[in-house]
Order: C-alpha cells, then sequence, then structure tokens
RNA sequence: GCGCCUGUAGCUCAGUUGGAUAGAGUGUUGGUUUCCGAAGCCAAAGGCCGUGGGUUCGAAUCCCGCCAGGCGCGCCA
C-alpha cells in the first residue's frame, strides 16, 4: 500500500518539477501512516522536504503536487493539512483487501523477501560451559532467537550459533574444580580453592565421576597441594593458587586422564546446556567449538598473520596487537609470556573463520559488559583486510535481579544465582521469553524474580493468548450452535464490516508487515511484543462492543472472517517470538 | 579520570530513524455481565520528555556542556 501511494506522489512529483523547471536532488519519498484517524490512513511530508530547495510555501508545493496526482480506486481523498503535510484516505475496499491477504498466505502473512537470502550469522549466549546458565544468559537467548526468527521472516538466510569456550584457563578451573570435589568424595581432606567452582553441580559431577571411575583418579591431598601458592584466606594469592592447583591436576593425572576429568565436566555442563536452551525454545544450527580452532591450528596461523602483517609486536616477553592503531584504547596481549595465546587470540581466529565461511553479514550478541571488547575485535579483523561493516555487535543490558526490593547476587563462582531452568520452573516458558523480549535490548531491565511470579496473572502474554484462545473459543461456539464458518461468504461480504472497531481492526492487520520488517532490520523485537499487546486490545475492545455469531449471515460470516484473520496474524507473530498461541487457556 | 548504555505519567516502559494535540501497561478513582470466555471492556485523573544551550519550517528524537544511575577500562573469559 505504502508502495502504491509512493508510486503515485512520485508520478505527481515529476509533472510537479517539470512544471516549475526545477534542478534539484529529489528526496526519497516518505508515506508514513498517521496517528490521528482524522488525517487520513497515510501522510506524506514532501512538501516541506522540497520547501527549501524550491523556495517555495510548503502548502503550495502540496496544492500542486495534489492537483497533479493520478486518479486511483484505493484512494477516495486527499487532503493538505497543517503545514504541508498531503493526507491519504483510503476506500474502505482497499482496507478489507488485507483480510483475504491473509486467509490467503496464512502463517507467511508478514514474511517477505527483503533480505533477498543474505546469509547472516547470529552468534549469542555462547556462555562458558562452567556452570548453568542463569537469567541473565536468558534475555541474550531470547533476544537472541527472536532477532533470528525476525531475520528469516524477512528473506534472510539465517544461521544461529553458540560459540564454545571449551578451551582456556576457565575451563581447566572447572576441570580443577571437578577433580578436587572428586578427591573429597573419595575421602580425601581437601580445602577447596577460594577462586574455584563452588557450586552444588560441581559436587553433582564429581560423584558420577566417582561412580564410573572409582578410584582411578585418586591421588593423597598431600601430593595435590604440593609445591602449590597458598590461597587467598592464608595471605596468597588465589589466581596463582588455582593455576598451581591445576598444574598438580595435570602432572599427578597425566593428559589423557586430566582430559577425562575435563571432559567429563566439559559435557556434563553443555549437555545441560544445550537441554535448557531446548526447553527455552531457543535452536541453534551449530555448536562451534574453540578448542577445535586451537586444534586445528586456525588460532596460530591467525597469529603469525597478524605477525608477518607487521601487527604485532613482543614486549615484556608476550605478544601484543597494535589495536590502538585502529581505534582502540590500548594495545592487546595475544600471547601470554608464559606462551599461552588469550581468549582473544581464539576470538580473533573464530571471527576469521566466520568472514571466511562467506556469511554477508555477522552479529554478534553479547552481554553489555562486554562492549569495552568491540574495538579490539573489529580492529582485529581490519588487521586481517575484513570488512567490518559486516560485523555488527548487537549489546544486550543486564537483567539486574531483584527478590523483591533485595537485590540477588549474580556471581557464578560462588554459586548463588538464579538459574535459567529456576525462571521457567516458576513463570512457565512463554512469559519468561515475552517478559524478555518486550523492552528494548539496550533498556536495563530490572527483573524482580516475585513481580515475575506473582503477576504472572498480569503479564503481557497471557493477554495476547487470551485473545487468540477467544476466537478459537468463538469458533468453538458456532460449532456448537450447529453453524459452520463459511469462509467464501465472508471474502465476498467484507464490505459488510463498517463499524469503526472493525476498520481499526484492518488497519492494525495491515500493519503487521511493516512491523515485522521494521523490527527484523532493526533487531528491536520489543516492536513485536508491541505490537501484539496492540492488537490484541483492538480485538478485545472489538468484542466487547459486537456479536460474531448473528442472525445476519452474510454479516455473520464476514465478521467471523476478519477475526480468523487476527488469529492468523497473532498466532504468526507468537510463533517468531517463540511463544506458544493457546486454543484455550 | 576515560569509554559505552540509560534518564519520558507514582511505577515498568513505547515513541515508526526529525513530523501534526507525547502514548500504552500497571497503580489510583468511578462505571460495566439477561449476550460468542470479565485473564475482558469503558471513563477520569496523572507530564518543564533529567537540565542549559545550539541546529531548522518543525526536536522527546540530531550536536555540545552539565547533573544522576548502570556497566566497562587485566598477560580474566
Amino acid at each position: 500500500m505504502k508502495d502504491q501511494l509512493k508510486n503515485l506522489v512520485g508520478q505527481a512529483l515529476s509533472i510537479f518539477i517539470q512544471k516549475h523547471g526545477l534542478e534539484i536532488d529529489l528526496p526519497e519519498i516518505q508515506i508514513e501512516r498517521t496517528k490521528d484517524k482524522t488525517h487520513g490512513d497515510f501522510a506524506c511530508n514532501i512538501a516541506m522536504m522540497l520547501a527549501k530547495p524550491a523556495k517555495m510555501n510548503p502548502r503550495q508545493i502540496a496544492t500542486d503536487i495534489v492537483e497533479a496526482l493520478p486518479t486511483s480506486d484505493v484512494v477516495t481523498q486527499v487532503e493538505i493539512a497543517g503545514p504541508g503535510f498531503i493526507n491519504f484516505f483510503l476506500s474502505a475496499e482497499a482496507s478489507q483487501q488485507v483480510v483475504k491477504e491473509i486467509l490467503s498466505k496464512a502463517e507467511k502473512y508478514g514474511q517477505s523477501q527483503i533480505g533477498k537470502g543474505k546469509k547472516v550469522q547470529v552468534e549469542f549466549v555462547s556462555a562458558n560451559p562452567t556452570g548453568p546458565l542463569h537469567v541473565g544468559h536468558g534475555r541474550g537467548a531470547a533476544y537472541g532467537s527472536v532477532v533470528s526468527s525476525l531475520l528469516n521472516a524477512a528473506g534472510f538466510n539465517v544461521h544461529r550459533e553458540y560459540y564454545v569456550n571449551d578451551a582456556g584457563r576457565q575451563m581447566d578451573i572447572l576441570g580443577t574444580s571437578v577433580w578436587l570435589r572428586y578427591l573429597q568424595a573419595c575421602g580425601e581432606t581437601i580445602t577447596f580453592p577460594s577462586n574455584g567452582y563452588q557450586g552444588s553441580y560441581v559436587l553433582d559431577i564429581a560423584a558420577e565421576l566417582k561412580q564410573t571411575f572409582a578410584e582411578q583418579f585418586r591421588h593423597p591431598a598431600d601430593a595435590v597441594f604440593d609445591g602449590v601458592p597458598a590461597d587467598e584466606p592464608q595471605g596468597g594469592d588465589k589466581e596463582l593458587h588455582i593455576d598451581g592447583l591445576t598444574n598438580q591436576a595435570k602432572q599427578l593425572l597425566g593428559e589423557a586422564n586430566y582430559r577425562i576429568v575435563f571432559d567429563k565436566g566439559l559435557n556434563a555442563i553443555l549437555g545441560d546446556i544445550r537441554d535448557d536452551l531446548a526447553e527455552f525454545g531457543t535452536e541453534y544450527d551449530e555448536w562451534f567449538s574453540e578448542r577445535s580452532l586451537v586444534e586445528s591450528g586456525e588460532v596460530e596461523k591467525a597469529i603469525e598473520q597478524l605477525k608477518q602483517a607487521g601487527q604485532l609486536y613482543e614486549e615484556k616477553g608476550a605478544w601484543w596487537f597494535k589495536s590502538t592503531d585502529y581505534g582502540d584504547e590500548k594495545d592487546r596481549v595475544v600471547i601470554r609470556d608464559n606462551g599461552q595465546a588469550t581468549y582473544f587470540a581464539s576470538d580473533i581466529a573464530y571471527h576469521l573463520n566466520k568472514y571466511q565461511r562467506g556469511f554477508d553479514e555477522i552479529i554478534d550478541i553479547w552481554g553489555a559488559d562486554h562492549h569495552g571488547y568491540i574495538p579490539r575485535v573489529k580492529a582485529s579483523m581490519q588487521a586481517m583486510q575484513q570488512n567490518v561493516d559486516q560485523l555488527k555487535v548487537l549489546l544486550v543490558q543486564f537483567a539486574v535481579l531483584y527478590r523483591g526490593a533485595e537485590k540477588v547476587g549474580m556471581s557464578t563462582r560462588s554459586g548463588e544465582f538464579v538459574t535459567l531452568r529456576q525462571l521457567r520452573d516458576e513463570v512457565g516458558k512463554d512469559a519468561a521469553r515475552f517478559f524478555y523480549v518486550m523492552r528494548g535490548a539496550d533498556q536495563h531491565m530490572d527483573f524482580d524474580l516475585e513481580l515475575a511470579k506473582s503477576q504472572s496473572n498480569d503479564n503481557p502474554v497471557y493477554y495476547v493468548q487470551y485473545a487468540h484462545a477467544r476466537v478459537c473459543s468463538v469458533f468453538r461456539q458456532l460449532t456448537e450452535r450447529g453453524h459452520a464458518w463459511d469462509k467464501a461468504t465472508g471474502e465476498q461480504h467484507l464490505d459488510r464490516l463498517t463499524e469503526t472497531h472493525e476498520d481499526a481492526l484492518m488497519t492494525m492487520l495491515a500493519k503487521y508487515p511493516e512491523i515485522l520488517e521494521t523490527a527484523a532490520l532493526n533487531h528491536t523485537p520489543h516492536l513485536l511484543a508491541h505490537y501484539l499487546t496492540d492488537l490484541a486490545r483492538d480485538f478485545h475492545t472489538y468484542y466487547n462492543a459486537h456479536q460474531f455469531i448473528v442472525d445476519d449471515n452474510e454479516l455473520s460470516q464476514a465478521r467471523l472472517t476478519l477475526i480468523e484473520a487476527v488469529r492468523q496474524v497473532i498466532q504468526n507473530a507468537l510463533t517468531v517470538m517463540g511463544v506458544s498461541a493457546p486454543e484455550s487457556m
């Protein structure tokens, strides 16, 4: 519809230009929906935009353009208003048309090909497999999966990916934590390191390890702590202490056995994360292993490539990347003085790998606390001669957790956190997803657990789902009364839908494709959530104002056809959000 | 100190990339059911869009300063 109007204005505009012999750059024609029904259905601001370059009064320009406007059967009236807006009033038939369109396109209504099949990779969550997902990850999971679905609906070819940090120091600390808990289970007296993973899930993994391997990995406590620097409570350094214990683990167990313990922890937790996300309605096309990058030599190769290009230098025994050359605040270490590659080194290799896989667009979704990391990653890709415009990093602000008025601690190490699983158990998948995505990602979010629980009846998701269930209920009622919906008759008499509520509803339905497209291109799923509550409200209002099952068969069928279209659109939008559309509740 | 995010109704948040009289939910107050589901509907009240400048036909939106809150600033990930 917008395109049709744009076309009309375009024709009028060229006549206008010719008439006045203007030689100016034509601004893009903007057609927008009006906020106020008295301003018609659509408005164009072209006259105001031309005022300056054409050196003419905007209202005069508008008058000229309106005169030059070709006639159209969708437009019944054109008005000039305010400072020079051109307002278009659509014919009733034009707005009724959308109902037929929805029913014929069904679940495809709203989808577009604006993405032209471009390959987009979306990486999200990618939490370290050192513990279960918590509610902070939940926001990233919901946001990432809905952004992916939106892009998919907009005609992009989406590849959803989870980067598994299965290498590196944090994982070593997890492996060591598992081993120490295992030793405790074997009866050794171990003072657990302050920097180890304290969560009870580590105890469970250790118990399983002992179940399978008995005392195969047991070593006396004295040997374990032999030569290890003191822990912090004893006046030492907790980092040196835990690294020392990791070294002991590797030495006492040997490479092969260490790997068994390490993998036991990794697989247990990663398996849990996979299940958790799947139950949350978040699916992936690929789980990409960091270790695979190390083992294939890609990390080393990437570093070597940077070195060859003169982007690295050695200082204090470490290798630094000159990220300041590309706008970063300071240079960054890629190889530590102990010879170990940093996390950043594998991330360079990982991003290079993304580029090499030929994605047109690469989207990283990170927690807002990682924002300082963006310049160095982009810098590294620039140094690798890659086009950084293809790389977009979307930040998701933290959800600050409250239990009532009390802030809840979020440290993974201390083991005190609310898991995503607990949240799902408490408020359910649908409410959790809707709640997370309702707010813009760059908005700080207060997530009060008490409120999420106690308010679950007031949650907008129920309001929307209820509208869907209500439509279904009407059709059930119809059957009970011995009638049936006759789509053909309904579509034939859409002109009977003349109530203002019906008009408002059809306008709302026609907006859906625009909302979906905007939400996809701007990565703003909250638009969809707001749209749904607006649509549901219009429906509930209509429901209360009019009967659908009435004696006048033509009118009745037309109304039933309209509410079926409403149901379809609610279902489509909820599906994109990964929220169910129940037929009754 | 520097960088990023945020500041809109009592509270939680929208605001279609600069458009017409700034909107929802929730809360408060009042109304609503012989009728397809009241998890609903209708109405009222509630605002210096943090603040001071600037840009122009036009600013909640863009630019600069200031104030307030969150986050980040490791040879951690």
